[in-house]
RNA sequence: CUGGGUGUGGCGCAGCUGGUAGCGUGCUACCUUGGGGUGGUAGAGGCCGUGGGUUCAAGUCCCGCCACUCAGACCA
């Protein structure tokens, strides 16, 4: 029963032209449109359906572990973005500016929001006094602008919404623990409701954040291969707050400097989702953030009693999940395919037939697999059914990434997995970032991570074959 | 930013060598519809991205601009 065959045929398929069935995916299932300013995207109710799940889910995990919300200004003044010198450099090119309030001219320019580091050290520079007042644990949910050049939806758009978290520590040891907290969170979210499988690791140098002292990252892999950066946390030392002057008494009664971070997920993990998960027949989208989780289709709806009976399994279904039902004029077989195309993770048809016999049918819509439920387990088993999906998910997904995941000795061995496969190279590095820009020249790729979890490749770098220092994930990324 | 492609009803497209627009779909109304995009009838809807040029005449030819899109270089 578990066929794949294409039943919607106005979606490019993904073996075809990945990069077209992307965005054929996002525009039907109405995830979002485009606006008439490049790079800015309007998100439609379903997808910021999607959002709002997300944001749910995460927000509970932030409050849980002591974080609060706030809300930043928009604008950062520019003196105050140039404090931070490997900030701005890092940032200059791709900010917005306003430059006037009306008709006249500003004094001094005001840049949208990258990213709010400096507007949180402003503020923090007055409220942190004594050690009594550490840490500091706030968060926001804003939309942030960079001036990209290349743009696409939900991937990488000018301006998107995210949630910035920045905190303020008595000392380095509290930051760090900071940060890797915050990206465990981010990497159980991934896995336990998004269904994406996720490496956890530390990002090189080269490809740390504007300022950072260290950045840890988690790494998804996308359907064709490719990387995608789905999270970040930073720590951020104490260079901020030496740039912003914050300063506090500490328990000696000494001044000292806090240690700080910074973390972010944003708009981009719905891509994610779609790549990830997402078929030739449209979106697939794991049961935790579904926005519809199991979709009531009656079969023949005409006949006396079926529209009742199906509007009540519908209202029996919404007091545990998130149910609806479709009674329009359409097929049912269009029906069908419509919300596949949404991604809807359960579909339950009912018809004469099954009311005659008190049951119904509910369909996977991660493998089509026909089930055959007694209304009288109705709830119990749309709960199992939810969870295979989610499972179901996964285990795709991580094999996925298994089976595209390589290993590489040497350059020569390197630049042949990169030329003819696609998806992360397990190789050693000696921690020079000559090498990383070398392999990035001649073999195309970018250091992804090096992982928490470590392996013994060998003894020396990929690329210049000296000591090696750590293992990397290298690959193309998003 | 560099290179390629495309701009024509909401969406997808046709319109060959110039003579002021056509199809599919979607939409509206009515009927039809039993398990994978049902079929029918009627109807509404576009001055062809934008600015200029050639011409008696431009969606069609020429130049500029803009937007979108794909592939690279840069980033969540």
């Amino acid at each position: 029963m578990a066929d794949n065959k294409k039943m919607v045929d106005d979606i490019t398929s993904m073996d075809v032209d990945f990069a077209k069935w992307y965005t054929d995916i996002v525009k039907k299932a109405e995830l979002c449109d485009y606006s008439s300013v490049k790079g800015c995207m309007i998100v439609r109710p379903y997808g910021y359906a999607i959002w709002e799940n997300i944001q749910r889910i995460l927000d509970a995990e932030f409050k849980k572990t002591g974080h609060q919300n706030v809300a930043m200004p928009l604008f950062i003044p520019e003196s105050l973005l140039q404090k931070e010198k490997d900030h701005v450099e890092g940032f200059a090119p791709e900010v917005a500016w306003v430059t006037y309030g009306g008709s006249e001219e500003l004094e001094e320019r005001l840049c949208v929001r990258p990213t709010s580091e400096t507007l949180f050290c402003d503020h923090y520079k007055n409220i942190i006094k004594s050690y009594r007042d550490l840490p500091k644990l706030y968060n926001q949910w804003c939309s942030v602008v960079r001036w990209e050049k290349t743009t696409r939806p939900f991937l990488r758009t000018r301006e998107f919404l995210w949630q910035e978290g920045h905190t303020m520590h008595e000392t380095a040891e509290d930051a760090i623990r900071e940060t890797e907290l915050i990206l465990g969170i981010y990497a159980e979210f991934c896995e336990k409701h998004l269904a994406i499988p996720v490496v956890r690791g530390k990002k090189t140098d080269s490809e740390k954040f504007a300022g950072a002292v260290s950045t840890y990252t988690i790494e998804a892999m996308m359907h064709d291969g490719k990387s995608l950066q789905a999270g970040t946390s930073h720590y951020l030392g104490d260079h901020f707050a030496k740039a912003f002057e914050i300063e506090f008494q500490n328990r000696e009664n000494k001044p000292q400097t806090p240690h700080q971070t910074s973390w972010g997920v944003s708009t981009r993990l719905i891509g994610g989702i779609i790549m990830t998960h997402g078929d030739d027949n449209g979106l697939v989208l794991p049961p935790a953030i579904a926005p519809i989780q199991i979709v009531v289709i009656p079969v023949a709806q005409h006949k006396e009693g079926v529209i009742e009976k199906a509007q009540e399994v519908k209202e029996r279904l919404s007091k545990q999940f998130r149910a609806d039902i479709d009674v329009s004029d359409n097929s049912p077989g269009w029906k069908f395919a419509q919300y596949e195309m949404k991604g809807v993770p359960l579909r339950l048809e009912i018809g004469p037939k099954d009311i005659e016999k008190n049951q119904c049918v509910i369909v996977r819509r991660d493998n089509r697999e026909k089930t055959f439920v007694s209304l009288d387990e109705l709830e119990t088993k749309v709960a199992e059914l939810l969870n295979a999906v989610h499972d179901g998910l996964y285990e795709k997904a991580l094999k996925n990434r298994e089976n595209r995941t390589w290993t590489a000795h040497d350059l020569d061995e390197m630049v042949q997995i990169a030329n003819e496969k696609s998806g992360f190279i397990k190789a050693m590095w000696c921690g020079d970032a000559e090498c990383e820009a070398k392999l990035k020249e001649i073999a195309g790729v970018t250091s992804r991570c090096m992982p928490f979890e470590q392996e013994h490749i060998g003894d020396t770098c990929v690329c210049c074959g000296k000591p090696a220092k750590s293992m990397v994930v290298w690959g193309k990324a998003y």
